[in-house]
DNA sequence: TATAAAGTTCTCATATATGATAACTTTAGT
DNA sequence: ACTAAAGTTATCATATATGAGAACTTTATA
């Protein structure tokens, strides 16, 4: 608890440099969505796997788009399928920041 | 006023066809985002060309990005560019089918 | 702790988006 | 109708995502 309240603080302090900011904001966003995926996945109870096979691809391929750490920006396409697959669509919103 | 009462009236009945509903959905889509951007780009007071500086690309780029009759799928760090040359974040939301 | 299922990582081939330039068309203002 | 500005289209080169297969690691469960 310590440590977190510690790191925590820590964050806030760092997040007033505007460029560590953006940083932030943009692993977040990545972050954001490769979760999404995931738990959409997860949610319907399906494996990398089934979900392969729905999309008529290799396991290997659901990993790549769904780990965090890749540089990868997919098609938007690919990630419309990926909902389609599981009965999802899309919604894709402009925020203005800040 | 006719007219357009008596398509709105074809128009649902066709809906209905599952078929064509999928398929009117993702024209639907497709518009709305090509048309998000333009809308976002003209809110902002700006041309093809100013755009294209911002993002250090030609306008004929952009116009490629805009145009609603093309097949290019974008990348989501394309869209992510084009808003955040705005001032936007971009947000991505599943929404269930029906 | 052995085993199977699930997920990851690497690599190469292929498909597709993006960058750049030029010529063309449309639109707006006079 | 003329003109300039804005937008479009076509094309080729380059960058990057995706497909596929194999070997590897992690996780769960008996």
């Amino acid at each position: 608890m310590m440590e977190r309240k510690k790191f925590s603080q820590f964050k806030n302090k760092a997040l007033e440099n505007p460029e560590v900011r953006e940083e932030y904001e943009k692993l977040q966003q990545k972050y954001e969505l490769k979760t999404k995926l995931i738990s959409l996945r997860k949610m319907n109870g399906l494996t990398q796997e089934e979900l392969a096979k729905k999309l008529h691809t290799q396991k290997s391929n659901i990993s790549r788009l769904e780990n965090v750490n890749s540089k990868i920006s997919p098609r938007l396409s690919t990630i419309e399928e990926y909902a389609k697959a599981m009965g999802y669509n899309l919604e894709i919103n402009f925020i203005p920041q800040n």
